[in-house]
DNA sequence: TGTACATCAGTGAACGCGCGTTCACTGATGTAC
DNA sequence: TGTACATCAGTGAACGCGCGTTCACTGATGTAC
C-alpha cells in the first residue's frame, strides 16, 4: 500500500498490533506501551486510541492474536491428530511456538485473562476446543475432561520450563526428543488414566 | 522488636521483602516498585537502596524467597516421597502453593532468571534437586533426567493452567483430584517412559 | 458530474503521575584507647 | 568507665524520564443530492 497518504494511515490497527509484537520480541513485555507502539507505527501518541480504548485492550488483542496463531501453528502440523505420534508432533510444535515467541507466549499467559474481552475469550476458547478434540479422538470413550487436561498441562509445563531455562534448549532436537518422550509416556498410561477418572470419587 | 528506634529500622531488608510480598499479593507485580516498598516499610524512598542496589535485586530476592518457601512447603508434605501416592500429595501441594500465592508464583517464573544473582540461583537449584531426588527414588534404575522432567512439567503445567483459570479451581478438592489423577497416570507409565528414554536416539 | 457536508482518523500539545536513582546530609552505633 | 571518631543506615530533596490519557483541532474521505 505505497499510496497510503501521510495523514490517514490506512490500517493503523494492524500496524499497532505489528508494532506491539515487535516490541514484545525485542524488549519484552515492559516495552509494550501505547506510546512506544505509536512511535513505532510512525503516528502521534493519541492515534492508537482510535483503535484501542485503553492499553489493556491492546494487550488483550495481542494475546488473542497469539492464541489464534498458536492454534493455526498446531493445526498446520496436523489438523486432526489422533495417533500418539501425531499428538506428540503437535506437542512439539506447541513448545516450539513458545520458544520461538517467548515474550508473546508469556504475555498470553501472564495475567488472568480479561473475561470482558470478547476477542480474547473467543481465541482462548478456540484453542481449548482444538485441544479437547485431540483428547476425544485419542482416548475415545474415556472421560475427556480428565484426559485432555493432563495432556495440555504436560505440554504447557514443558513449554514454560523450557522457556525458563530449566531444560536443555540448545538444539531443536533436544527439545523435540524431550517433549516427545514425555507425551508418549502419558499415552501409554491412557487406560490407567481413564480408569482413575472412573473410580475418582465424584 | 518494639524498641526499634525511629531512625535505624533494625531489619529493613526483611521489612522490604515483607512489603514486596504484600504488594505482590494485593496488586500484582506491577505494584512492586522500590518506592512502594519504601512507603510500605515506612521509610524514605532511598532507604531500600542500602539493601538492594537496584530494583532487579529486590525482585530476585523475592523470587529466591519464593523458591525457598515452595521447597519447604513441599518438604513439609513429605521430605522424601517415593510411593506414587506420596508424590501425588507433593504435586497437589505444588499447585496449591501456586494458587495460594499467585503473584509470587508468577514473579518466580515470569522472567528468565538472572544468572548473576547467587541467591536466586541457589534457591532454584535447591528445588530442582528436591524434584530430581523424588524422581530418583520413584523410578530407581531409570534415566532420571527423562523422568523427573516429565513429572515436574506436568505439575508445573497444572499449576499454571489452574492459575490462568483454564481449569476448575472452585474447591480445593476439585484441584486436588485433578492433580492427583494426572500424576498417578504418569506413574503407571513409568516403565514405558524409561523404555522410551532408553531407545531414544542419543 | 459537481458540490456541501457529515463523519472519520489522525495531530500535537498538554495534564498529572509515579517511577528509578543520585546526592549531600545527619543521626545512631559500636569500637579503640 | 568515658570519650573520640569511624562507620553505617537512614533522610529528604531533587533529577529526568516515559507513561496513560484527554482535548480541541484539522485534514481526508465518502455520501446525498
Amino acid at each position: 500500500m505505497p499510496q497510503t497518504t501521510a495523514y490517514h494511515h490506512g490500517d493503523l490497527r494492524a500496524a499497532c498490533l505489528r508494532a506491539a509484537r515487535e516490541l514484545l520480541e525485542e524488549d519484552g513485555s515492559a516495552a509494550l506501551s501505547m506510546r512506544a507502539v505509536a512511535r513505532r507505527a510512525g503516528v502521534s501518541p493519541a492515534a492508537p486510541y482510535r483503535h484501542f480504548p485503553e492499553r489493556e485492550a491492546l494487550v488483550s488483542a495481542v494475546a488473542a492474536e497469539g492464541y489464534r496463531e498458536l492454534t493455526e501453528h498446531l493445526a498446520a502440523v496436523h489438523p486432526a491428530p489422533a495417533a500418539p505420534d501425531e499428538i506428540a508432533a503437535v506437542a512439539v510444535a506447541y513448545v516450539r511456538f513458545a520458544l520461538d515467541h517467548p515474550a508473546l507466549f508469556r504475555a498470553m499467559f501472564a495475567e488472568p485473562c480479561d473475561p470482558d474481552n470478547e476477542e480474547r475469550v473467543a481465541a482462548t476458547a478456540a484453542i481449548a476446543e482444538y485441544v479437547r478434540d485431540i483428547a476425544r479422538r485419542a482416548f475415545p470413550g474415556a472421560d475427556p475432561d480428565a484426559l485432555w487436561t493432563s495432556v495440555w498441562a504436560l505440554v504447557h509445563g514443558l513449554a514454560f520450563l523450557h522457556l525458563d531455562g530449566k531444560f536443555d534448549t540448545s538444539t531443536p532436537d533436544a527439545v523435540a526428543d524431550q517433549v516427545r518422550t514425555a507425551v508418549l509416556a502419558l499415552f501409554t498410561a491412557a487406560p490407567a488414566l481413564s480408569q482413575a477418572a472412573d473410580t475418582q470419587p465424584r
